[in-house]
DNA sequence: TTTAACTTGTGAATGAATTCACAAGCGCTC
DNA sequence: GAGCGCTTGTGAATTCATTCACAAGTTAAA
């Protein structure tokens, strides 16, 4: 199959959201032209982008609600659970770790990791935090898909070297650094103070 | 001045960030090439992306580390202080309210709203949080740059609208909607999900 | 059955971003 | 001060992404 570029998937995410909108209100069809609106593009794009993985569509008609949301879903792999750790229980870690935002989405967050000995063994919604020093055999056994790092700054890449040791291949960071990674790991960023900085350059290059 | 892409300023954020670490370690001069390697792109970008603000290095030498440093805060627009107000104080509202990434870079949180009412007067590392009926009063009052929008999802518009209204130029949202706003507005978008999808995605299709 | 009104799917055209490639400048050594 | 090793800055070439534009398919109505 082609490449599918990461713009690509950030929208189609973007229709399965407005999707699962329509769905609940009871909307049952939809064209690429509303599609685009509320996914801030053009109706071409949307087409496009549909394009890649099949024809969903209905010529004259547009797009059936149910059935392109399901389409989507199994294009971005979100018919199965996903299996989730946590590196770090400070406070971007054991917010995440208690946000619902997850369970919803199927992805089941199962562990969360922490090195500091007043962190370990704390409650976090009924999950314990665990010490990081069994991180590698606990990824032996669980098996998690996805590892989220909410460490500090400076030890982001040495808790990453780790995971990709222990075999992890997605990662999702947010630490503001830019992580090393081999090609076969694949790594988001959220990267709140580039983002700032994104909004500190908008406003002061307005003319 | 010629339209900056969006992918150069994030770069740009990078460079900084790699930067201010270099200096901490007291390094005086970089290449291309190595601001490349840690900014994960390539020595020919690195030099693309300054070239659109004006020549920074020496030939043969390289970039002398403060100097490009300064000339990058400039053109982010980081030389200035940025006011922050926070809507909404949930779990993620909160934990940026105390985030201090926000301070150690310049942006400077000077209020959080919400509106419900065993959520106003709380205090938040020495903020009290605000009912969100003054928020328009007190835009007017404090002139705020940055709005940080940490409500739940099916609220993001309305408040985004409310903001918009009473002036605000520059959006941070924590919701995964996609904003409606005009264009003299700019909205970053931190979505989690969005993110989540992608790694699924990229899981889902390794080859 | 024909026509009109829509909307998809997709090559072709355009536009944007990245990479190439190299002349020109700098510092060091002999 | 000539020569060498490096590294920048930048047009040109290339690659990648988006938009255009239209044939083809669908529904509904006459």
């Amino acid at each position: 199959m082609k490449r599918i570029a990461d713009s690509t998937v950030r929208r189609l995410s973007a229709y399965l959201r407005f999707l699962e909108d329509s769905e609940a209100r009871g909307v049952t069809t939809i064209s690429s032209e509303e599609l685009a609106r509320r996914g801030g593009t053009t109706s071409a794009q949307v087409r496009k982008d549909l394009s890649f993985f099949g024809s969903f569509g209905k010529r004259g008609l547009g797009y059936s609600v149910p059935e392109l949301a399901t389409q989507l879903r199994d294009i971005l792999g979100l018919e199965r659970d996903w299996r989730v750790i946590i590196i770090g229980a400070g406070k971007i870690g054991a917010a995440l770790a208690q946000y619902h935002g997850f369970q919803q989405r199927r992805f089941s967050v199962i562990a969360a990791y922490d090195v500091s000995a007043d962190k370990i063994g704390r409650n976090l919604d009924g999950m314990v935090v665990r010490d990081m020093a069994h991180l590698e055999r606990d990824i032996q056994r669980e098996h998690p898909d996805i590892a989220v790092v909410a460490v500090p700054e400076d030890r982001a890449q040495s808790v990453v070297d780790r995971l990709v040791r222990a075999g992890m291949k997605a990662i999702l960071n947010f630490a503001p650094v830019q992580l090393q990674v081999p090609p076969d790991v694949t790594v988001k960023t959220v990267n709140m103070a580039m983002e700032l900085e994104g909004l500190s350059f908008a406003l002061s290059n307005r003319d």
